[in-house]
DNA sequence: GTTTGGCACTCTAGAGTTCAGAGTGCCAAA
DNA sequence: TTTGGCACTCTGAACTCTAGAGTGCCAAAC
């Protein structure tokens, strides 16, 4: 159910007492954190058992790479291996009350500016309500439609080009022209680009324009040869790539499981390297629903002792982004996922729903 | 010569000799983060005392609030008293080498598209060279000149504000209008304000606005209704309040004098609760020059054990923002203040550059 | 009067010891 | 297959001990 691609889980045949043995130890290990030992875990779970056979079951569960011993004489611990079975296949999932859905999708309907501000709102609310830290990625959009182009004079040289895009979102840009244009030649080159490219994709306007330039370079009118250096400046680069912002990092420092303060300045130093971290939300972005990388399943080394929970957001139907919460692998998987499942609907249906 | 206004060092006369020993054993501090014991400090003085006589001498900077013993028998540390007095008398500044600030010159005159991403720049820049946190704070403007103004309309009852303010920044406002506006209607306005409010500050068009509209309430043509109608909307709250950014917060993981986690974790939200650490910013707005807080000096008590470097850039002789570093008390002051110093100088002249 | 050596005293950090408690593995009996 | 019993192991906390660093004070020296 909450898989890797990357890494398809093949357990061996576990018998109904054995997995309920595990799922009872992992929620246990959740819960209060320390190794849990025959005698604890035979009065948690409900069976009559003796804690000697607990014993010979847990020592069945070590051997298969579930369960690890810290050391001789302390309790069990969970694996990443022993995680993984438990979210695939022994996790119950708690509902969200409505009420706590109706408070979610309050705070995430917000008028914001634009999508970096929603990011963050919707960012801060993750980590808030899972008290872990939040992230919401940004990805680059494959389709940006340009809704209206225009230009101001600012000096010289400078003009100011405003980009409206996709009817969510604003983007302003300098650019340096060539030559001086007044406002009048800007205001009939964008009256051009709007007319005849509104709607359109913005890399289509590109290639567009430049097949124009190349067809009928040498006799191009006046007004032609201003839209022509607007547009090449202003499409020039993809108005943006990908990008994601991360809240409330430091609810880590709370989580005793990785209170190594060199392990948590490396953690930390990640969220500033941006480029490791959106290798790894990459992957998340073709999957359906909820993803759980555990540890180091992530092949990302600074995530050690941590899992990422993702789930991706669709507008119209096409995956655009991922977000998700980065916490200790000892992380309360029943409550933390239906949150993340929430908010990336929620976040859906805000980004769905028409535009005032 | 670095002080604080709101806290009139006043010293009592420590003679030459004394003041000598006070300043080598705050240096050494700084060095290795040791307390100092008196043969230390007799070996590295240079003085040819005896360890007796540095005792003596000790005691009573113990007394007179400089120093302090963590217990009986370990060296002295200096009290945040006797980093005041290091610093305001006693403190040999390390110019800064010529390539080094040609360096930091570079690296500050980017392009950039707006003064939050040169913040950013700044202070990425204040930490990378100090290894500590970097702080750029973005004061409120108290004169904001309106450069122009435009509309867009975006659908129904949305229009997109296109504000340039002074001649660097452009801000976009997205607002809600009573009735549907044509592009004719909206262009109209605009002209209107661009012809009459053009170079003027911001709050005293809203002001001329508001008068006008009392004025003339009932006999509004139906251009001043649109003109009144955006202008309202758009000049409503001021552009934007204070701010600041701050990079490299992870630098303060690694000093040990801050590897209390909990401390660590209640300054780095005091980071993101941005509110508190204003406050003491705006106080060195007035100040000239280079300002250091000593650890609780700043009245504030998530700081203890910190300090405050900071300095304020000025644009056109005006004072205009400040910038700084937080960390560790015990730190290098004699490189960081040139460093702050000579970074607020780079970016007041980036600022005052006349723009392309 | 200042400086110094001497000396008794104090405190810490680290190393070693001990001990109770928790947990294990294995075996033989149920 | 499950269980009780038992010997064994390991940790963590408490305790002790000791070397080392540093102090304060005093009386002698300069």
């Amino acid at each position: 159910m909450y898989g890797t691609d990357s890494m398809p889980a093949s357990h061996p045949v576990l018998n109904e007492r054995t997995q309920h043995l595990l799922k009872i130890l992992v929620e246990r290990h959740i819960r209060d954190g320390q190794p849990v030992g025959s005698r604890t875990l035979a009065r948690d779970a409900g069976l009559d058992l003796s804690p000697a056979t607990i014993r010979n079951v847990m020592a069945d569960l070590e051997e298969l790479g579930y369960l690890r011993s810290p050391h001789t004489s302390a309790g069990r611990v969970p694996t990443a291996r022993g995680y993984r079975f438990f979210i695939d296949a022994l996790l119950n999932l708690r509902p969200l009350d409505d009420r706590v859905v109706e408070i979610l999708r309050q705070r995430i309907d917000q008028p914001v500016q634009n999508r970096a501000e929603l990011a963050r709102l919707v960012s801060d609310l993750l980590s808030g309500v899972t008290h872990l830290a939040g992230v919401v990625m940004l990805p680059r959009r494959n389709v940006v439609t340009l809704r209206q182009v225009e230009f101001l004079p600012l000096s010289e040289n400078r003009v100011l080009v405003i980009l409206v895009l996709n009817a969510q979102e604003v983007q302003n840009r300098i650019i340096q022209t060539r030559r001086p244009y007044n406002a009048v030649e800007l205001q009939q080159a964008a009256n051009y680009l709007n007319a005849q490219f509104a709607g359109k994709d913005i890399r289509q306007v590109r290639e567009a324009l430049l097949r124009d330039l190349r067809e009928a370079r040498d006799s191009l009118d006046r007004l032609m040869q201003t839209v022509v250096e607007m547009a090449e400046q202003t499409f020039e680069t993809e108005p943006d790539g990908d990008d994601y912002v991360v809240a409330g990092q430091t609810h880590l420092m709370q989580c005793a499981d990785l209170s190594d303060l060199d392990k948590l300045r490396q953690l930390f130093e990640a969220f500033n390297h941006k480029r490791d971290l959106l290798h790894l939300f990459d992957q998340c972005l073709h999957a359906e629903g909820v993803q759980i990388f555990i540890g180091e399943e992530s092949g990302f080394v600074v995530l050690e002792g941590c899992s990422v929970v993702t789930a991706p957001y669709t507008v119209e139907g096409q995956v655009l982004g991922v977000l998700g919460v980065i916490g200790p692998t000892r992380m309360a998987y029943d409550r933390v996922i239906p949150v993340v499942d929430a908010t990336a609907r929620l976040l859906a249906a805000v980004l769905n729903a028409p535009q005032g």
